[in-house]
DNA sequence: TCATTATTGAAACAGTCGTACCATAAACTC
DNA sequence: GAGTTTATGGTACGACTGTTTCAATAATGA
């Protein structure tokens, strides 16, 4: 008996979040301005997420499980050569669209250096992308269990998209991957 | 006539806010935290400084001074293969006593994502390295202005820098390394 | 001694922060 | 209607923020 819970206000609440999120950052975040934003107040978004650290943390599990959907949806297997499948990639992650994914990501990880206690999930996101690009580059990897192709990779992706993000030269970046994707092809 | 300013002191507070910004971090930087633990007051922080701003301002450049006298101590010139410079370059910038540059350096980029206007010169920490890389690697480089090398290679420092930083795993982001620099020399 | 300039302390100001408390309204079962 | 649970609004608390104001001290030259 009594009222019925409506678990879709939290969720509902839980997207706007995150939208708010990949577009203001995570280091100046405050209640009362999100709150506002989204049309409600402090006072429910403690009653559904109980503190703010408690909706800190489920805004990020939900943004990365938006870019883990997004990135599934986009990734053709292991088609065409190792370059066309590179540029791929860095076409995708380094469009403008992701941007405030990018952003989202190096805040977390600046966050995590300094705090480190308050991601106890280890560089779970680092690893989460091996998985999946470690399956995409199997063919260039010398083993099954080869672990330095892709992460040769994803630091090749990750330092230029940190170029790109702070010179915002795409040309010089774009002709940097293709200079990587000929080494790795040959 | 009158009493003698002291400049001194400005330096000496720089020097230790600098090793405070090292050790603490900038994102939660506090007049109050940072003048205790410097055994002054805020009132005297912004004496010296006019505003937590100009403060901050002034250590990030002496922040960045420091790195560059730094690196000019460490990098020999072009003297061996050009793994064995990659590998000098990687041994010395991912060492344990870098780590709170690095963490700066990423937290910096990572703020100037967020507040854009904050940081006018555009990605000057980037293009500095660039230059000392640029001649660095000047014989793997396809001419004189060949910018693509420095870039594809400061990428691959800085990615893997932002992978141990983010877990911890020297052997990985070692091994990962050699093959990148196998694949230069070849 | 005295004027002058540099330095410093103490306190307060106006604001923001996350959060807790208390009441009230809404929606349901019986 | 009562009883019960969920959902809100309003407000205030204590702690913090950068900065300002006012006064006092210190060190010099005249």
């Amino acid at each position: 008996m009594g009222r019925p819970a409506d678990p879709a206000r939290r969720e509902r609440t839980l997207a706007q979040a995150t939208d708010y999120v990949l577009a203001h950052g995570l280091a100046g975040l405050s209640l009362r301005p999100l709150a506002a934003a989204l049309d409600t107040s402090p006072r429910m978004l403690l009653y559904d997420f109980g503190s703010k650290q408690e909706l800190v943390a489920a805004v990020l599990a939900e943004a990365r499980r938006r870019g883990a959907v997004r990135m599934a949806e986009h990734l053709p297997p292991r088609t065409g050569s190792v370059r066309e499948r590179l540029r791929g990639i860095w076409t995708w992650i380094s469009a403008d669209e992701r941007a405030p994914f990018v952003r989202l990501f190096f805040e977390v990880h600046a966050d995590g250096l300094v705090h480190p206690e308050n991601y106890p999930d280890q560089g779970a996101a680092i690893t989460d992308w091996f998985d999946t690009l470690g399956t995409t580059f199997r063919d260039v990897s010398s083993g099954p269990d080869d672990t330095v192709t892709p992460t040769l990779v994803m630091a090749v992706v990750r330092g230029l998209l940190f170029d790109l993000t702070t010179t915002g030269d795409r040309d010089r970046t774009d002709r940097a991957l293709d200079r990587f994707a000929e080494l790795l092809d040959r």
